[in-house]
DNA sequence: GGTGATTTCGAAATCGTTTTCGATTATGAA
DNA sequence: TTCATAATCGAAAACGATTTCGAAATCACC
């Protein structure tokens, strides 16, 4: 084995008989070296392909230059969406992204949060798992000033950043586009009692119903635990045991969706003129399972790109002037018309 | 803003009256450390909350307990289960994971590289962009001494440590099982020409064709570029203009499958009786989609586990032996029987 | 040539932890 | 008591880069 050692400022420094000091200078562009020595120093830099040791750089500088997210899991369309946001972003502003999952439990999301914390992140971005609202490690994360913004799945009972989606409108305009192409009877296979945006979403629902004098019917609401596939196909087939009638379904998001088309289509039931049907997300799969798929679009890549900014921003100010910044930024969400819906 | 400094060492040695040193060696467990003087220092770091600080242990230690992953993308089925395999594993060893992109672009995967390289990770885990083989960024790799492994789209030229399938096998038992229900004249949507695996699987397809005495037709054979679902569903379109009697269609990826699937259903082709259709990979969405999709499971989350434990096996055997293993591992596949090819 | 200003460089401290090695004290045996 | 041994502790160096501060050398100007 070769004998090649890591180049260091001494290598440099030694090379040339001149101090580390110089060395660190000239590399950094200092003023008081002069082009002479400054040239030589790039030169033999070069040479030995000379690149700091960042180990040593973050050690000095107290920053890792690392943040840490935090979902629930990542092989998901929406999430994986967001890493892809996140990652993209950090790493034009020179930010490496740790990834941890929760797996929608609470237990492991504590632990999650204090692994980021002992290994000394700069920041740290969370998308919250359904068990979770105000928890004592989510305030520890504050008590500790670290920077923090929520994403998509939050808490409002913790105060700091966040980056979210107007749910409630975004579920308004589903169900009342289903109202619009002439649904007079509409489900809502929703997500579980706790979550921040399956409550707004559920609110959603329930004001375009209002917003078109249709009556609220609680029996017409089913809550999934999972929020899964087969969630939505078993729901759908107790859906059309109780109310036969019903010409409307709105899933609390596309998987849950694509669930309800298979047992409709199963059952021949026409999409969309016997049941119509929208999701929530756009998933890649709902443009091409059969009818496509009408939903609503949750700009995932763009809240991870917005999440990381705002990150940055809390960690500048915190570095600065100590304190949060606290913005909540709410993006912009499209209703997708595909065939599920078109009479 | 409190003055609540993160505590060190020496604020435990200060609060003691004692130096640094033996605290370091109390909580790591030295032998030489009274019982007495130990106990005082643990419920000391209990009460101030202490937790080394990973930077400094990092550049002490000259590890940095991180490792990177390269991938073409995240949004993306079976790489995000890869991602999965890996963190977890990682993280039951103690390692974080950086996650880079190469968007399927050369340029970008050697910046990528150079990147984890200048960071100074642990080890590097990649899965090849289509268009690179044996680049020098990836041997400069090699001669720099990083524990290195490629997982799944791999290159024959490296010589490293490799998580792969069989992709010839598992293709032959695709077109085999194609043949067994009775199709003679078997299309393949092949992968682009410089990959491995899409080189594997259009040998396992022309290999399973030998086996059963069919003759190979190149004519049935299309490359995709991007191997995307429009791909899939052109490319079932010009060849149903083609060869109206082709009876079997074997896809090189579940993506591609889904097209043909669906340029067959909107042209009312019955499927599997007119046409079968088999895919690779197993995504989610090939059991949702309708007909049901057959394919073979190819075991993301496992290669990527089996990825992160080579990978240690490859750092330490560099650290201990200053040499690599280099040891390939191939996993099972297995073929899923759906609705898409059960006449 | 003398004075002050400017240019150019380097010594040294620092970050927090680990580890080597030596010093000191206590203990035990003779 | 004496000497050897064991038990317990701490000083100091090291990791690599950064930055402060002061020293030295050079220059400009009268």
């Amino acid at each position: 084995m070769k004998e090649s050692k890591v180049p260091t400022l001494k290598s440099i420094a030694e090379k040339l008989n001149i101090s580390v000091t110089t060395v660190s200078k000239a590399l950094k562009g200092y003023s008081d070296v002069s082009p002479v020595t400054r040239q030589k120093v790039l030169d033999i830099a070069e040479e030995l392909n000379y690149t700091p040791n960042s180990i040593a750089v973050n050690f000095r500088t107290k920053q890792s230059k690392t943040i840490g997210i935090i979902i629930p899991e990542v092989v998901h369309h929406f999430f994986s969406s967001i890493i892809n946001g996140v990652i993209e972003e950090a790493e034009r502003q020179n930010y490496f992204v740790i990834i941890l999952q929760s797996n929608e439990n609470k237990e492991m999301e504590k632990k999650q949060v204090e692994l980021l914390i002992s290994k000394r992140v700069d920041g740290i971005i969370m998308s919250l798992s359904n068990q979770s609202n105000d928890e004592d490690y989510l305030k520890k994360i504050i008590d500790r000033n670290i920077p923090l913004v929520l994403i998509d799945k939050i808490s409002k009972l913790i105060d700091c950043s966040k980056v979210i989606i107007d749910d409630k409108k975004a579920a308004f305009d589903a169900v009342n586009h289903l109202i619009n192409i002439g649904c007079k009877k509409i489900a809502h296979i929703r997500g579980p009692l706790n979550p921040q945006n399956s409550i707004d979403r559920f609110l959603g629902y329930k004001t375009a119903l209002d917003h078109h004098n249709i009556p609220f019917d609680s029996s017409l609401v089913y809550p999934c635990k999972r929020v899964c596939y087969e969630e939505g196909y078993d729901f759908t087939k107790q859906l059309m045991n109780d109310h036969p009638d019903v010409d409307g379904i709105f899933a609390i998001t596309d998987l849950v969706a694509v669930g309800a088309l298979t047992y409709l289509n199963d059952q021949q039931i026409k999409i969309p003129n016997q049941v119509a049907v929208i999701g929530f997300s756009n998933w890649f799969m709902s443009s091409v399972i059969s009818p496509k798929l009408s939903t609503i679009d949750q700009p995932g890549f763009k809240m991870g790109a917005q999440a990381f900014l705002l990150l940055k921003e809390e960690m500048e100010s915190m570095r600065n002037a100590g304190k949060r910044v606290c913005k909540t930024i709410t993006l912009n969400t499209d209703l997708i018309i595909r065939e599920s819906t078109s009479k």
